[in-house]
DNA sequence: GTCTATACGCGGATAGAC
DNA sequence: GTCTATCCGCGTATAGAC
């Protein structure tokens, strides 16, 4: 049976909504608290400073991560298909923490940079192994990218990802 | 002969430079005031508050980037050239507005949003008019947001426009 | 494990001297 | 136009009851 979200997770999660949602400025220790339900005190009893909420975050994005890349490598579309796709905001909770994640980056964490610039790499990994063309890779990685920064700010136009598919499929994708 | 930088455009400098290089939480107003060289009191009778220092950041964005796009559509390399160059971080004022303004716009700021959108719309209407080619058009726009989301991060690869330049070529371009 | 109460410094903002 | 002094609320963190 699966087991209940523990507090743990739900302080996180609120934590990640409000970073997307809102910015670092607005993911105070009390919006946190008050988003995930739970009172500053029992928030500080699982995390003893704001630093170690983002340290947990990044810990928890690098699990996530590591199942990602697995679906990646495995996807039936292929990984080029499958990381495009999942580079429009999903919804699903590794876009969250992805996102979550860069807005802390920008901050100058090292914890967060680093975790990021590792998944990074992992992805260039498929899909430079798939495609034997590190220029290609490296050209969709930044569309995927492009994909990221344009949701991630509200900007953004509507068939983004339809316009990627026409243009490499000239190229013989 | 050149004016002397007001203080007004040294404290937004400033604004920015915080911004960009440690985020907005960051970017207080006692650490804008130390960063331009002015007392905080100073500070604020050029901006009587935090949000007036957005907004006079965001005008200023608006007047810097009417500049770039007749730059971009008259650019001897052409407009994809231009434009490219200019989405990896030049170190230019304007990139630097660019990015300070995403980071506030990320903060769901109405003002720094649509300022953004309105600016990628004119340089998608310059890509598209040269190129006349939609789906070109939006996908070079993303491999620019790539690129300015990578610098930005303090990700990205070294020649990573090289690799795009590579790719592009092969399409014709 | 979760809560309330409390301490305390920082960020934003005003008043008024120079 | 720029400064210092000051106010107040908020954000982070601790102590200790339940």
């Amino acid at each position: 049976m699966a087991e209940e979200r523990s507090t743990r997770d739900r302080v996180l999660d609120a934590f990640e909504r409000l970073l997307v949602g809102a910015g670092s400025r607005a993911a105070t220790l009390d919006a946190v608290a008050a988003e995930a339900g739970v009172s500053k005190g029992g928030l500080l009893y699982h995390f003893h400073s704001r630093e170690a909420l983002v340290d947990g975050m990044v810990e928890r994005l690098r699990e996530q991560a590591a199942r990602d890349v697995e679906l990646m490598r495995s996807a039936e579309q292929g990984p080029v298909g499958f990381y495009l796709e999942t580079s429009v905001d999903t919804g699903s909770d590794f876009d969250r923490a992805l996102i979550a994640a860069s807005r802390i980056a920008q901050e100058h964490d090292h914890g967060a940079r680093t975790a990021l610039a590792d998944i990074r790499d992992a992805w260039f990994g498929v899909l430079n192994e798939h495609l034997g063309d590190e220029a290609l890779a490296r050209t969709i990685q930044l569309i995927g990218d492009g994909l990221y920064f344009d949701d991630t700010t509200g900007l953004g136009s509507p068939d983004a990802l339809g316009h990627v598919r026409k243009v490499l499929g000239r190229l013989g994708h």
